[in-house]
DNA sequence: AACCGTAGACAAAGCGTTTTTGCAAGTCAA
DNA sequence: TTGACTTGCAAAAACGCTTTGTCTACGGTT
């Protein structure tokens, strides 16, 4: 066991083997024709000597660099666009791991406009959060990059066939306002920003539809692009100054939803006893407000997985079995919408399964 | 320039400058003997071309990968340990496009436990941000995995010459402590978490130095391990249950100086009238309290490009200046000690520069 | 008996760099 | 002049894998 300094190569196997380089590369691989006895030795001797293959040599042969670039997408000049990093960090990790499971690296690439990374032939893949309508990044790195690209959540504007990983946000809007209309509002505000992502597109238009199925007046409060305190704070008053006063408010950001509670409570109405509240978006803000506010949980984790397999599929020989797919969401009832205790410990709502995949 | 579909290699670049392949690595990389005037005429001619040299390729004759880890120590069991993700994405995106400025790239690499990209020579080194005393995953990667790792704050228990980047949070704490003082506090009590980190005993061992400097009594009130608002609403109690009741509080965490915030308005005690609050951590929440948060800007993005700056250095073949990075934070003045305004547009006060580094 | 097809294995040719070695031609001191 | 260096460059050998082409048996067909 006495193996010298250098990590142990395919060579090494080989020769503890009894047999050539290529067998051993054949054997790992399923490819070549060799019985099954050879390729069981080779795997046994392989796992005994614990040979991983180099990725860099492999990758070298294979003209593919093994990284995906993960990249969010910024709508320009704007700060940060997310709205809990949680989401992002969750997202991330579950692509990571299941990227590194299927043999890739995700890199995390800010889209510095420069080529840096994005350049021809740097990473194979990309991953992009939260495109915006047309998005340009992803435009970008599908023509000049020429390589696939999947999103979390829809390029509106893209062809039909572009992959992406999407909740149902449609599907989740309506099971929102169905539990506020339960609980008993009975003029439900929408308090969104800027229609600029396929999400806030989907609620918009499932608020409206929703609201003429019942044959309610829509009423939709739209902050300013930059998403400031003081804009989301414009729109949340929008809600209570109209003329029948909102009941009920479905947020598409935790940001408004936290303004939208702090309007209320400047006018005195009471969480969730005169204005029930719910956030598209969990926080870590959210779950300290005071009361604490009843989210959708998106199950980044889940995203972040389909869509790194997605992506790994889309570079592998087979085509994936679906380009598009959907991530079920679920309630989290807290504070804002009745349920009892400041910051319980997450009682969930039943999972929002959307008909199709 | 109707180059082919493959990549521009270095071959391409020799023979466009009528050079041979030697003469191009040679004078793109400052090796070799070459005089001035063929080496500028190669890049000339590379960079017409639009020459990038293949990773992969340089890789895999440098035995190197290329791939920088980028590490969360996590307090095993305990949810997400950061504050806020923006601390983490800052940190993130800062080291990754100073990586790749130097030719590296950064993967995210979630502690699996299993090897994973932790194995031998998958990266050639790490970034490990908020590691624990006797940090094991930071052990694990030096010993095993026989990598230099960079810490952002430092591992207490570990050598002297173990590289790391930090804030001086003694210098923080007694800049933070100065300001209560000067806003009117007295009796200012510290809110922090099980000392497990250096942060936090650094900060401890400040404060217990600046109040004997004055020769007032510490009161320090810590959370169990958890961290759940449970626990931080029994510490943030303690200051104000105390005999000598706290009116200033400098909280290490911004949940905890939440917790803080919510415990004195539970006991009708004004923020800032009776009661003047700092986090040492900024957040989303921190910034949407009401009062806002005064707190400490750690400066994240500079933590992370120095982190990765000297982890690059540490990679190369010459020792970098410093193994010891201080970087400079900053007080956020805001509602809770007393600034106006709600959430004001960030005014930053002086930086709080360390002597050294 | 000559022929063919095929299963099983291997040698060798890349992949795109860096690095080592070698070899002319030029420069300088003796 | 002559050897001893120096200068400017190129040929070739890695790096650790995958892939292609080839070679040997061997059983079954004509």
């Amino acid at each position: 066991m006495a193996r010298p300094r250098h990590r142990v190569g395919i060579k090494d196997v080989a020769d503890a083997a009894g047999v050539s380089v290529t067998t051993v590369s054949h054997a790992l691989n399923d490819k070549g024709r060799l019985p099954e006895t050879t390729r069981e030795h080779v795997r046994t001797v392989a796992e005994a000597l614990g040979y991983r293959p180099s990725a860099q040599a492999r990758n070298l042969v294979g003209r593919r660099t093994g990284l995906l670039g993960l990249a969010v997408a910024q709508p320009a000049g704007l700060p940060f666009p997310l709205t809990d990093l949680a989401y992002f960090v969750q997202l991330t990790n579950a692509a990571t791991a299941t990227a590194m499971r299927r043999g890739y690296a995700v890199v995390m690439a800010p889209d510095s406009g420069s080529p840096g990374i994005w350049a021809q032939g740097e990473v194979d893949g990309a991953i992009v959060i939260d495109p915006m309508v047309d998005d340009p990044l992803v435009r970008r790195l599908r023509e000049q990059g020429g390589m696939p690209v999947v999103t979390t959540g829809r390029v509106i504007g893209d062809t039909d066939d572009a992959p992406w990983v999407d909740n149902d946000h449609g599907l989740a809007t309506r099971s929102v306002l169905d539990h506020l209309a339960e609980e008993g509002a009975t003029r439900i505000a929408l308090v969104t920003s800027h229609p600029d992502t396929s999400y806030t597109i989907d609620t918009e238009a499932a608020y409206a539809e929703w609201c003429a199925d019942r044959g309610v007046a829509p009423l939709i409060c739209r902050a300013d692009q930059d998403l400031s305190p003081d804009a989301a704070a414009k729109a949340a008053a929008m809600a209570f100054d109209a003329h029948p006063r909102a009941d009920g408010v479905y947020a598409t950001l935790d940001r408004l939803a936290l303004a939208t509670m702090q309007a209320a409570q400047a006018r005195d109405l009471d969480v969730p006893g005169s204005v029930l509240i719910v956030s598209a978006t969990d926080s870590e803000a959210a779950r300290w407000a005071h009361p604490s506010l009843t989210v959708l949980d998106l199950d980044p984790e889940e995203i972040g997985r389909r869509a790194a397999d997605l992506l790994v599929d889309l570079l592998g020989d087979q085509a994936p079995a679906e380009r598009h797919v959907h991530v079920p969401s679920r309630i989290i009832r807290r504070g804002s919408t009745g349920a009892p205790g400041g910051a319980p410990p997450q009682p969930a709502g039943p999972p929002i399964r959307p008909a199709s995949g």
